[in-house]
DNA sequence: TTGTGCACGC
DNA sequence: GACGTACGTGCACAAC
């Protein structure tokens, strides 16, 4: 029985994985976009091809022995550059803990090594699997040796066998160094015959087979010029093919068998992947059940003991299991609590009864050290049992540390911190629809695990926000702020469940008669909700022009039916049953789906870990985005009621908070002036661009001066700003030019911004939020230009979501100590949304303006507008 | 189950 | 000259 050799060529593949990836370093920074891109490669492979040898091939270096026939061979190539030759040394040690062979062979190419080896193997009944990016490499196709080329990107590959070369190149694997001898091949240098490509030496090939018989019937070729090339440059081609040709007999001081690979140590290659920073990978390696299981973290787990008061430590790490997403609505399955006494195990009906774990749940004194404080906050709440002393969440801290990872569990942080024996909650619970409760036993172990690992985790977290300056953020404004939060989430916002379901019967009606309008301006039935069915229709059957396209077809998109808007009845009725459509299944009955069966109300939940800049995301339902800019969704806020009688919505949002932290961060007088004075910063922007008086502004350059603002506070491009305007990208150009022009303190901070996000790697706001922005150095063009404008909008966005997150803790304080029943339900970015009994009102209006406006001290001043009424809708 | 296109908010 | 305004969530559809 044959064993199955793999042979990589490894400077090809490097290439392609350094070209193919963005120029990824990591937190040490070492460039390693290669070493990652092969790696990924390299897994696929093994995972594919089981291979029983294997061997990794690299090029010598300048010099090979085909510059003896041709000094110029690869002459004019640029030189590698030095970000990717910095990796070769990391990705051979990556080989190394891979325990894969890797061999270079001075004045020889990866091509003669790979040659080599496969045609011994071939010789011996092996089957070979050569990986390469090199066409090259096809003239070693045959019965038993595949090439597999990579293709777009590094993974995506294409396999060559002799029939598949055939049906793709039209020649025999024996041909392409006949092919290469008469195209030559400009990145090798190889000049081939000046003037014959792929299609004239496929078809001389065709009808000659070889090199050989072609110049020795030269008379035959058809076409005069052709047949003087080929006269001309007959050393050319001949050498051509020398050059190309592999050599199938190098001096190899490796032979086959020192190629066997057995498969790799988990934890090596681990520890390789933590050293390079491939924390993405780390999963992928030693999923094998018995490994893993062998190298898990051991845990004692005391199970179901009762509880007393000697393992209820001052330090404490507390998990509360709970398998779904949702803690609002799902059961909690187990408590954990880790301390220097051990991991103890207990059932919620155990704990919840016990007087001893309330009395220490309750002390503010005990700390407990949780992974979501928030969530574990209202699951307690749910039994009714108030948590105090809750001091550090190791879920905050991460996200604080570096928002850019997007999994912040104990798992996940263990892994980047080096501990790999954890398994993730998908692993122990199954994930989708397999998601289950598995044997207590496994249940227990799992979440005593990540106890001992959160009890663990705690130091080097808190030592990372003390590097970042972030100790205050995250503990005066992020730990308080989970507790507000929790409160809100829990308390809920009360739905008019009778008036959505009108306004969904109404709606239902008017959807079914613009339907048929429709059908009827089209003449046939179709799926209006489907892109792909309604693009047809328009651009083919109605004729209407198609002016952008998505990559699988016409653009449907507002902007673009807009547009069309005056060319057909048709496109009106389709945006007005978009509209209507959207606010039936998203604001209708996705709303309703939501709201609690008991209580009458819907009970959100804010991400508090999760965006980029620092805002908060709010999800099941999502509140942060009700409709309000046209009147008909603006409506259904007339569903969202206080949860009282005789109570009321009150709504206090900021105005132009970002305009004022840019105003504050850059320190632009003007701008600060503008705001000093009241002014409408429109309109007096408008005047600035303009160039005239305040009173001489009409409403479109208003309108257009709003846009800049607008695009100034997200990191403005000319493009983006002509779509919005809906002018030119020049134009766009000129306003924002005229605008930096006016205030040249902000163009002064967007540049100083910029330039320190180039050298730090990172932005922060005004209190020490950091965002790190890899992308800043990029050769790609586009990820450097949008890493620009994130630099840009990021301290601006991020500092005012800071300034509201301390407004509503602030808030909290304000309306315990005027003991007000007023209770915050929402918040919207830069709004903050109350139920209010009537009578305080004005107590609340006032400690609202307060507070919001007050909460921090800018060279500018915050201004809050409030409203109020029997329904959201009403607080306008 | 996953990716795409679309639409809602700030 | 490239691409494209920032940041989110959720729905329906269609391909896997």
């Amino acid at each position: 029985m044959g064993n199955k050799l793999v042979l990589i060529d490894g400077n090809s593949i490097a290439y392609r994985a350094f070209f193919a990836l963005p120029l990824l370093n990591n937190d040490k920074g070492v460039y390693t976009n290669a070493v990652y891109g092969f790696t990924t490669m390299l897994l696929k492979i093994l995972e594919e091809e089981s291979p029983d040898h294997m061997l990794v091939a690299f090029d010598a270096g300048k010099t090979t022995f085909r510059h003896k026939t041709y000094e110029e061979y690869k002459g004019g190539r640029q030189k590698t550059p030095p970000e990717l030759s910095e990796q070769f040394p990391l990705l051979q040690e990556l080989l190394d803990s891979f325990g894969i062979r890797h061999y270079q062979l001075p004045q020889y190419e990866a091509d003669d090594i790979i040659g080599t080896l496969a045609r011994e193997a071939e010789n011996r009944g092996d089957e070979v699997t050569v990986i390469s990016g090199d066409k090259d490499l096809l003239q070693l196709v045959s019965g038993n040796v595949t090439v597999r080329l990579t293709k777009k990107g590094i993974t995506n590959v294409e396999t060559y066998t002799p029939g598949f070369l055939k049906e793709k190149m039209e020649i025999d694997p024996e041909q392409v160094i006949h092919l290469k001898a008469l195209m030559g091949d400009s990145s090798d240098n190889i000049p081939g015959v000046p003037g014959v490509g792929e299609k004239t030496a496929v078809k001389l090939l065709k009808q000659f087979g070889t090199l050989e018989n072609l110049y020795d019937n030269l008379g035959e070729v058809s076409g005069k010029k052709l047949k003087e090339k080929l006269e001309t440059n007959k050393n050319e081609a001949y050498m051509s093919k020398k050059l190309v040709t592999i050599e199938l007999e190098a001096p190899l001081e490796i032979a086959l068998t020192d190629t066997a690979y057995t498969g790799y140590e988990p934890s090596a290659v681990r520890k390789q992947f933590q050293d390079l920073g491939f924390e993405s990978l780390i999963n992928r390696i030693g999923s094998d059940e018995e490994e893993s299981k062998a190298e898990m973290i051991s845990v004692e787990v005391e199970k179901e003991k009762p509880l007393t008061e000697d393992i209820l430590l001052d330090e404490t790490a507390l998990i509360v299991e709970i398998l779904e997403d949702n803690y609002h609505t799902s059961p909690v399955e187990a408590i954990v609590l880790s301390n220097e006494k051990g991991v103890f195990a207990f059932s919620p009906e155990q704990l919840m009864e016990s007087d001893t774990f309330k009395t220490w749940a309750a002390d503010s004194s005990r700390h407990k050290w949780v992974f979501d404080a928030k969530r574990t906050l209202v699951a307690f709440k749910r039994y009714g049992i108030p948590v105090e002393g809750i001091t550090f969440d190791v879920l905050l801290a991460s996200y604080l540390v570096n928002p850019a990872v997007n999994n912040h569990d104990i798992p996940a942080i263990s892994h980047r911190l080096g501990e790999t024996g954890i398994p993730t909650d998908e692993e122990v619970y199954g994930k989708g629809a397999k998601r289950k409760r598995p044997e207590d036993d496994v249940l227990y172990e799992h979440a005593g695990r990540k106890a001992l690992m959160l009890y663990r985790l705690k130091s080097n977290l808190e030592e990372q926000l003390k590097q970042n300056k972030q100790e205050e953020l995250f503990h005066n404004l992020e730990m308080p702020l989970a507790l507000i939060l929790g409160e809100m989430e829990y308390t809920g916002v009360r739905v008019d469940v009778d008036r959505l379901k009108e306004m969904g019967e109404e709606l239902e009606r008017r959807l079914e008669e613009i339907k048929k309008r429709i059908y009827e301006h089209a003449g046939e039935e179709f799926n209006i909700n489907s892109p792909k069915q309604l693009g047809p229709v328009l651009f083919e059957k109605l004729g209407l022009p198609p002016l952008k396209k998505t990559k699988t077809g016409y653009s449907t998109a507002a902007d673009v039916l807009e547009q069309l808007s005056s060319q057909h009845e048709i496109i009106d009725e389709i945006l007005l049953y978009r509209q209507l459509g959207k606010l039936q299944s998203t604001y209708i009955e996705g709303l309703l789906k939501v709201v609690h069966k008991e209580t009458g109300k819907v009970h959100t939940r804010f991400n508090q870990a999760l965006t980029q800049t620092g805002r908060l995301s709010s999800a099941d339902p999502n509140l942060q985005n009700i409709p309000i800019r046209l009147e008909e969704g603006r409506k259904i806020r007339q569903a969202f009621i206080p949860s009282r009688q005789g109570w009321v919505m009150f709504a206090s949002d900021y105005s132009q908070i970002e305009l004022r932290v840019l105003a504050h961060m850059s320190g632009d007088e003007k701008l600060i002036q503008s705001f000093k004075e009241g002014e409408d910063v429109h309109t007096k922007t408008a005047s600035e661009v303009f160039g005239v008086a305040p009173e001489e502004v009409d409403s479109d350059m208003r309108r257009k001066a709003k846009a800049v603002n607008f695009g100034i506070v997200y990191g403005i491009s000319d493009y983006g700003l002509s779509q919005s305007l809906g002018v030119s990208r020049k134009d766009a150009q000129i306003y924002i030019d005229a605008y930096f022009k006016s205030y040249p303190k902000v163009k002064e901070y967007m540049e100083d911004t910029v330039r320190q996000a180039r050298e730090e790697g990172y932005v922060e706001t005004l209190m020490n939020r950091r965002r790190y922005l890899p992308d800043m150095n990029s050769r790609n063009f586009n990820r450097r230009n949008a890493a620009e404008r994130t630099a840009m909008n990021t301290p601006i966005q991020g500092t005012a979501a800071d300034i509201i997150k301390k407004a509503m803790i602030d808030m909290a304080a304000r309306l315990k100590e005027e003991e007000l029943e007023a209770t915050m339900l929402m918040q919207v970015h830069d709004e903050l949304i109350l139920e209010v009994p009537e009578q305080e009102v004005e107590k609340v209006t006032e400690a609202v303006r307060e507070v919001m406006e007050g909460t921090v001290e800018l060279t500018v001043p915050l201004e809050v507008d409030h409203s109020y009424g029997k329904t959201w809708f009403d607080a306008k």
